[in-house]
DNA sequence: CTGTTAGCGCATTCAC
DNA sequence: GTGAATGCGCTAACAG
């Protein structure tokens, strides 16, 4: 009979000689069988005292650890949730990200990010990628539901999966915001402050179903004012040579007292290009927003915008394909998240305001002529 | 013998069954062995035209995909790089992660992303959890190279790695600013202006490297220039919080005319702080940043500070650890990336300067009375 | 050119 | 309580 220690001569084979220990070792050095050492360590099935304090001893000297590879082929799991974003760098989406990797980390899962930079084959490319993968379920934010391969792929799957910022209930679950009645709420916003003359600013507008929702809702509610469409801004180019061409477009159109901007970042650009051309903000140009993300309350003017929560859509996302793995049933399939107008210095009454009716003129609002600067130069 | 429609009868067994199909599957309906997939599906080893359409065909209809945990079972690899920041939010991280996803996913790597949220346990938790799953290799930003179990265990390991942000040229290939010179940048900025009482803002200043090489780098120029060292304004609560702490910090220590903040998330924070108490910044207080992120450049004024590139950091890193994973030598184990000071709207001449000396006094300097407000408010 | 075989590390059934 | 045996899906030898 052999003891333990004679075993753990014995053994030797993988430990030392190429990568790390295996279960095997494990089990030579506590001087028991592989099975004992899974129970012990996953903490199933019935072990005695002895020899759980055995195996524990042997995995922390070769200081061991069971192999996530190994188990899933076993259990067809991987603890693992795919994500895939337009961008990482949107800190709209890093926030969701935040939301998301919080409820993932809690309950045990890791998250695979993957950013589709707008475009429709990078999407279906990581979506593809993770599938191989075999991550047990998918939180995706794709440029559109209705047509996106991605998420035909997903379904046809059948994996667990939840949609973010997309709305688009009878395709899947989705956490999202009511995008056409966000919108609403900046139309009248801006007939609010007297502006007629409105522009609506979107990055790749034909490929963001939000950006269009967004377009749409602001649309009608204009025209429920009497008021003309808004005058659609696309820069379809890539985000890092905004700074290029957002000044041009804004010259274009110096006839609009309003821009809506499809999202923040985008109406921070546009605040930018604005001091370029000398458009005082909002005095020139008033700017609206959408997302509500943090360093819109840093400028100055803060921004008006409409207040989402991101965070909580990943969270909600997450929850959503959470209780799928666990095969509970999803209750409603779609999360709306809250939302607000929130006001801010971006948006101020409009210069060329005729009306006489002063029921709404309760907001703070400059002469027709104004100092030639607000602050920075003096006169 | 079998034809394959036959075989095609025979199988059955798995796909439809439960889950999705396995290589056996797409053998049996090309009537081949599972090896002969392998081949034509990794382009590996030879294969006959009719074979290989054969196969394709069968794969298609399955609309089969290799498990890549079943190769990585086989193959030890993973194709997987974690990566571990400390907040994903923090748009310097985030360039990081996009300069780090593209270099991987150029390479035919995935990237698992976790967030330590500045502390030591979930960023050591977080490469635990990375080493179970096996990725390839690591791409970290720790809190504090000297002293980060997370990076002993990687190093112990032996597992290919880099660090990001970090500078410890001695303990990792690591691809970051060098801290100190770029501070001594900000000390000689603040000096030019004529500013002697400043302050350095860090959040969580103990447990972060960089922020500690920053301070120094600053103080130690301060001294040559025959300065006092700053003041330390360390906030080390929730990154969330900020907004509530930042105003009585700045509230203290009112006699500061600069102050050098950490990052450019905390320099924007303090700028939205010092609008709390109506400070006017640059005026009453300049303020300068650290990594140099897009927003910076959008928000009025505009914010000093000293420009990075994060993005490469990523992509370097990523190089680094993408090169040893093919078994090539690392040149370098240290990628310095370049940095500049950029002037900002942020920083100005102080106000209390009393050098007659009017070298450099080219920039435009309000007169120490001021108008009440800046601009939202009329008088 | 192609099929058979042997594990990779693990969880699990089934005896003991 | 515990151990031996099986197979998850795949790639790499090795025969043929």
């Amino acid at each position: 009979m052999l003891t333990a220690d004679t075993r753990a001569v014995i053994k030797s084979t993988n430990t030392s000689d190429r990568g790390r220990a295996s279960i095997k070792d494990v089990a030579a050095l506590a001087g028991c069988g592989i099975a004992t050492v899974s129970r012990v360590l996953n903490g199933s099935g019935p072990t005695s005292v002895a020899t759980h304090d055995r195996v524990l001893a042997a995995a922390a000297s070769l200081d061991f650890q069971l192999s996530d590879i190994g188990r899933s082929l076993r259990t067809q799991r991987t603890r693992t949730i795919g994500c895939v974003v337009p961008s990482i760098a949107n800190p709209v989406f890093a926030q969701a990200l935040q939301g998301l990797q919080r409820a993932a980390r809690a309950a045990g899962h890791q998250l695979i990010v993957s950013g589709s930079n707008y475009t429709l084959d990078q999407e279906l490319e990581a979506v593809t990628t993770l599938l191989g993968k075999q991550v047990d379920g998918l939180v995706l934010t794709v440029s559109d539901p209705e047509t996106s391969q991605a998420l035909d792929l997903v379904r046809e799957r059948g994996l667990p999966h939840a949609l973010m910022f997309n709305h688009a209930p009878s395709l899947a679950p989705c956490a999202s915001v009511d995008n056409a009645s966000a919108a609403r709420l900046v139309a009248d916003a801006f007939v609010d402050q007297g502006h007629r003359l409105l522009g609506f600013l979107a990055l790749r507008f034909g490929s963001s179903d939000r950006s269009r929702q967004r377009f749409e809702g602001f649309g009608a509610r204009l025209q429920e004012h009497g008021l003309e469409a808004p005058v659609l801004l696309e820069v379809d180019d890539e985000p890092a040579h905004l700074a290029d061409h957002l000044p041009s477009l804004l010259d274009e159109h110096r006839y609009l007292t309003g821009i809506f901007a499809s999202n923040d970042m985008l109406a921070l650009a546009a605040m930018q290009a604005a001091r370029t051309l000398s458009l005082r903000v909002p005095y020139d140009l008033s700017i609206v927003g959408f997302d509500g993300i943090a360093i819109g309350q840093m400028v100055e003017p803060t921004l008006a915008t409409v207040q989402t929560d991101p965070e909580a859509m990943g969270t909600a996302a997450a929850e959503t394909v959470l209780a799928a793995l666990r095969n509970e049933q999803v209750s409603s399939s779609c999360d709306q998240t809250r939302f607000h107008f929130r006001p801010g210095g971006s948006l101020s009454r409009c210069r060329d305001d005729q009306t006489d009716s002063g029921e709404v003129a309760a907001s703070p609002l400059p002469s027709p002529t104004h100092p030639r600067e607000p602050s920075l130069k003096k006169d």
